[in-house]
DNA sequence: GCTTTGCTTCAAGTGCACTTGAGGGCTTTA
DNA sequence: TAAAGCCCTCAAGTGCACTTGAAGCAAAGC
């Protein structure tokens, strides 16, 4: 069922960001490290430093710890709520129905229901948009063909 | 070669939509008919009549046929290009490059090879999106499973 | 010590893809 | 003949997802 780190009771602090975070390619890393500038999360993420700021601001990101001196401190978790905004990003969910879902994280289990009927109406808007593209694909292939027989026999036989 | 009507020196006035405009499923059209007005288009398309009269002036369309009295007529050449035009929408190509496209395919011929190209890359880039958005599917059936075991099974063990 | 680098906040600006509004014409139905 | 419905143009407005600018703090290098 989906071997993660199951600590939905935190222990600490640092806010439960997802269950199940597994899965699919995570962003580069440093290895046994769990506290980036902004900047380096930048970097990580190809998302600008306002962008990150601005996800923060509108509730996207689980609050983000700081240093002593007030600079954001991004750890692992968040690199990899990042990795999964990306994912839904890529599926064309709007940054609201994102937010929507970050709060539901923020509730804890009491919004697993919900969490899944969201996730599943996009996984089936995410199908039908891959079933789309291979449709396409399959038109962009017979169109490049049709260009490249032209070109090796140019004005139609 | 992609069996199409490829009539590219063509005989009346029609501008070339596009040679090879086959494969995928089409836009739902009335048999036997060739002439529709903006507001049949909209509905066929889903596009609304502003968003054609702006595609047709920003030259996304191949100038459209007027009647009589100056209204719009779209013919089944056009409802096959709003086709293509909505599947390269699909693949995230900003309609800038739609239009720089739309501009080749009304230049003829000596754009084949510029034409391939850009498809060549179009398809590369759907192809890492298609990739992507498997995985993408994998994660989210990942969370949705542990979303339903935990429902069955609420509170850890 | 002073400048550079990298961070901070808050507000305003940008680019894209449309959408809406204002003002008007033609054709059809009551 | 008058109102309804669908079309026209042109210009301005909207929503989304950021981006940019202004003004300032704080640790690091010369």
């Amino acid at each position: 069922m989906c071997g993660m780190t199951v600590i939905d009771g935190n222990p600490v602090q640092a806010p439960p960001v997802d269950a199940c975070v597994a899965a699919g390619a995570d962003y580069p890393r440093p290895d046994g490290q769990d506290s980036y500038t902004i900047g380096e999360v930048a970097e990580f993420t190809g998302l600008s430093a306002p962008t990150l700021r601005w996800y923060e601001q509108i509730g996207l990101m689980p609050q983000v710890e700081r240093s002593h001196n007030g600079q954001r401190r991004f750890g692992n978790r968040d690199l990899d709520w990042l990795n999964f905004v990306r994912r839904l990003r890529l599926t064309g969910m709007p940054v609201a129905d994102m937010v929507r879902f970050a709060e539901l994280v923020r509730q804890g289990e009491v919004t697993y229901d919900e969490r899944r009927e969201i996730l599943e109406r996009t996984r089936t808007e995410v199908l039908t948009r891959v079933l789309e593209l291979q449709d396409t694909l399959a038109v962009l292939e017979s169109k490049i063909n049709f260009y490249a027989a032209a070109h090796r026999a140019p004005e139609g036989a």
